[in-house]
This record gives C-alpha cells, structure tokens and sequence, in this order.
DNA sequence: AAACAATGTATCATATTATGGAACAGACAG
DNA sequence: CTGTCTGTTCCATAATATGATACATTGTTT
C-alpha cells in the first residue's frame, strides 16, 4: 500500500460507519480491522466512542457491532433537509396506485442517481428499488433523465470527465456519444424510457421536477417489469400518469409550468 | 465549564452530526460553533472531512451545511440491522387497514422507545409517529408495554435507577410505585392501554412482540385520536386486532406462542 | 478435560494529529 | 467606502491517536 492517504481519526470513524450496510450488518472488531486495515486496538476504540453516541450498538451476547438506532433519528431528520420527499410522497401514492407500478423518486448526489423514497407495487411480480439504492448517471432511465435536465454546465463537465461507462447489462450506454443524443432525445420529449439497462428485465419511465427557480430538484420514475413495459398502452398509460404527477408535484414545489421553451 | 469532559475529535464529529435533526436542518459554522462550545477553526475542519464522505453536504449558494445522503444509504441498512422493521411491515399494514388507525413499532434503545417504523392513518383526524421520534419508557402505551415484557433484570435495574420522572401532560405518571403496579397489569392484560399520558388527546394502545427465545423484540402500537379512543366498541376492536397482529408477528419471528405461563 | 485458537478489550510510551487564536477572503448592508 | 457579518486557512503548541503487546473470554478441537 502506498503512504499517499493520510487519514485523521474522523475519516476512520466514517470508513468504519459505512462498512454497515445492509450485505453485511454486523461485523467484529478484528474483522473490521483486516477490512479497512487499521489495526484491532484502534477499531475497538473508534466502535467504543461510536457505541456511546449510539451510531452502533454492540449485541451484548455475540460481542458482534451493528448500525445503532441514532440513525431511525437522521431518517427523521432527513425529511426536514430534503422536504420533497415529505411533499412528493402522496404524489408518489396516487401515481402507484394509478398504475400498479412501483414508484421512485430520485436524486443526483456526487456521480450517482441516488434513491430517496419508494412505493412498492402490491403486485406479485413487481420491481424493487430500495431507498438509498444508487447507480451511475449514464445508466437507467432515472438516471438518464437526471442527467438530462440537471443544470447544462454541471451536466457538460461530468460528460467530459467521463471516463470509463461500466456496462450493467448488455443493454448499458457506452458510447459517450450515443449518450449526449439521449439526452437530447428526453429533453426533447420530457421525460425519459428505457429497458434493461440498468437491471436486466427491468423497464423505467422517468420524469423530472423542477422548483421554483426551474432548476431541477427530482425525478419520479416508474420501475417496470419487462413483461408490463412491453404492452404499449400500458407503458403509455403509465406514462402519462407518469408526466401528470411530475407536474403536479413540480407545481407544488414551486414551478410556474410555462408552455415549452420555459427553462433557459 | 468544568474540564471533567474530555472529547477525541470523533466524539466531535458524531455531536456535530447530531445537531442535524429535523427542527434545525440546516447550520452555519459559526452557528454550531457557537451551539456546541467548539471553534469555528474545529467546526470548520470537521464539516469539511464530513463533507468528502457525504455526511453533510453544503448549499453551493448559502454555504451552510445540512444532512448529506449517505444517510440514505443507511436507511437501507437499517432494514438488514433490525429485520423486524421488513419482516413486520405487512403486518402493521394489515392492522392500520383493519383499524383505520396509525401503527407504529418501536423498540428500547438505552432509557427510551424508538419508533422504527410506521404506517400512518389515512383519516383526516389521525396520530403521527414520525420513524426515529423517542419517549423515556415511563410515558405512555408503547413505552409502558416495552418496560413490562422487558428482561426482568434490566426493568429492574431501570426502575431503580429512574429519577425524576418529568410528566409531559396531566396525565403521566411519576410515581414509580403507581408505574410498577402498571406494569404488572399489562403483563396479566396481555398489551397497554393509556390516553394522553406523551402526548394530550392522543390514546395507545400496544402489545409486545417476542422472538424464538421469548424475549422482547419489539411492540407494535396503535395511536388513537381520544374521540375515537373512548369509543369502547373501536377500541375493543383495536384491541382485538392488535393483539392477533402482535402474535402473528411474533410467530413468523419465531415465537412459540405457548399458553399462559410460556415465558419465565 | 485439556489444549488451542479464536474473539473483544486494556495498557502505555511514542509521535502523529488536533487545536484555537489570529488573519484572510468574500458577501452584504448602511 | 466602511463595518460586520459570513466561511476558510495558517501555524506553533499541546493534546490526542496510535499499534505492539498482554490480558480475559469464549467456543472448538483434540
């Protein structure tokens, strides 16, 4: 390993914080350790401050570490700092309920879609996308529309640092290229549809929400089992549902729809 | 200020995280300096190493700090840590759509009950148990029924260590023989009952759930608004429908409901 | 039973790391 | 232009984090 990194003791507490996802909830201190390299005396000493603030909490039999209960706080707290997803919720619901479908809504964070809530289809085949779920900005039909109409610098200068495109499926983007012209395409169109390129089997209609300013806040998406995506009027009923809760929601979150050219 | 608290930077940083919760969002440097005792200098070093892992993130414009969504991320996690959270959804679902109230469950964390999940009422005039919201175990439905079916050992050390009992209402109790009698009348009753003893105009009512050992995991809770609640033929009919909910989720966490005298 | 191999935890001298005052750089108001 | 707020950077000093080692438990193997 090279010595190019150094980390202070925060950086350890979050590496060591983030290793509790949900693959893999519980970890001891020595396999903690062997994981991010930091040695046992130091893992056992950043768990035990953890532990007293209750960002983890330790099993009293196993001796095993797990994610502690402050954090049903921040997902709380969550919806103070990111009030659409209090707001978009019953958006959410009544799009769910239209179209049976499972019903996300999404963010950009850093290079990711990332996403912030979810309603579940009751149905038995259904998709699921769990909160918190992320995937690249070229990859899926949320994401694409996120990159579609998130601002034009912001989007230009993560096209050009664009360097390796990951394929997920055979179906993936590659081809900066081909990528730019959708874009171009959703915008076009105002809202974006795929299938299968983020997760095999997997359709998305997606749609954006804009605030006040017409700056992009969110995307509420469809996840579309290919089976349904593939019957046209049920993919164009769903998309209109689709547009008419984005708009709503944008309305609500501020933005006075303008006829067609409206954003700058 | 004594000097009898001595704080390592992680400590710093998990209090700074926790200043960001739903009723303040959002806090400048100085701001929180100010609030926590710290130096601008120290605020400003730790946001930023909490900024390069996405704890916080910083509004480009107002340069103030507020959430970041790796919380998100956690969110998901939480449903590996604590599984009853996806194993007893469809439960709570069932009972809200049964009762038309709000269903919560909720867990001890240290001195306190935690609500882990919810399922709110669609009535106009409905209780709200936001996930993450806490009460000491003295004070209300949930919070009496967690501390009855707790290990007898812990309640005992709980109810000896309790000192002031702070009311939140008229109602509350704060007398720890009164809340001793209690509990051993909603262990004989099987569940909880209590109005406007948190929170004014708001009923409870709340039944334990246990795992394959028999002891407490969680329990599941009804919010009654107090017009519905003193309607005895609803309430029985909560009631009844609570505890056949609590049982059967007892039973899929492994539970062997055994008659009366079952756990020791 | 006994030996073993894991685990989580405590200790301590060393050296790396955090600290806060002061200075800097912008934004905004008067 | 001036005053006063921000967030941010610098730096010598002092306090804190570090990992080798040892210890205490646990569960497993012999």
């Amino acid at each position: 390993m090279e010595q190019t990194e150094r980390s202070n003791s925060i950086e350890k507490a979050l590496r060591i914080l983030l290793c509790f996802q949900a693959e893999r909830p519980s970890w001891g201190v020595r396999e903690l350790g062997g994981h991010l390299g930091f040695s046992p005396a130091t893992v056992q000493r950043v768990l035990q401050t953890l532990k007293t603030h209750g960002f983890v909490a330790q099993d009293p039999v196993t001796r095993r570490y797990q994610l502690g209960v402050v954090f049903y706080a921040f997902v709380h707290a969550l919806k103070g700092t990111y009030p659409i997803t209090r707001t978009g919720r019953p958006f959410l619901q009544q799009l769910m309920a239209d179209t049976g479908e499972t019903v996300h809504l999404n963010i950009i964070e850093g290079q990711d879609r990332v996403c912030i809530d979810t309603v579940e289809s009751p149905q038995a085949l259904k998709a699921s996308m769990p909160i918190g779920s992320r995937s690249p900005l070229y990859a899926g039909g949320s994401s694409k529309c996120l990159l579609a109409f998130w601002d034009p610098e912001l989007r230009e200068r993560y096209l050009q640092n664009l360097s390796a495109m990951k394929p997920f499926t055979d179906r993936t983007v590659t081809d900066p290229e081909v990528l730019r012209r959708e874009l171009e395409e959703i915008r076009r169109r105002g809202y974006a549809a795929s299938l299968g390129e983020r997760n095999r089997g997997l359709g998305s209609l997606s749609a954006p929400v804009f605030d006040h300013h017409g700056q992009l806040l969110a995307t509420v998406s469809l996840a579309i089992p290919e089976i349904r995506y593939q019957d046209a009027i049920h993919r164009n009923f769903c998309v209109r549902k689709l547009l008419y809760a984005a708009r709503a929601l944008s309305r609500v979150m501020g933005y006075e729809s303008e006829e067609a050219t409206g954003r700058k």
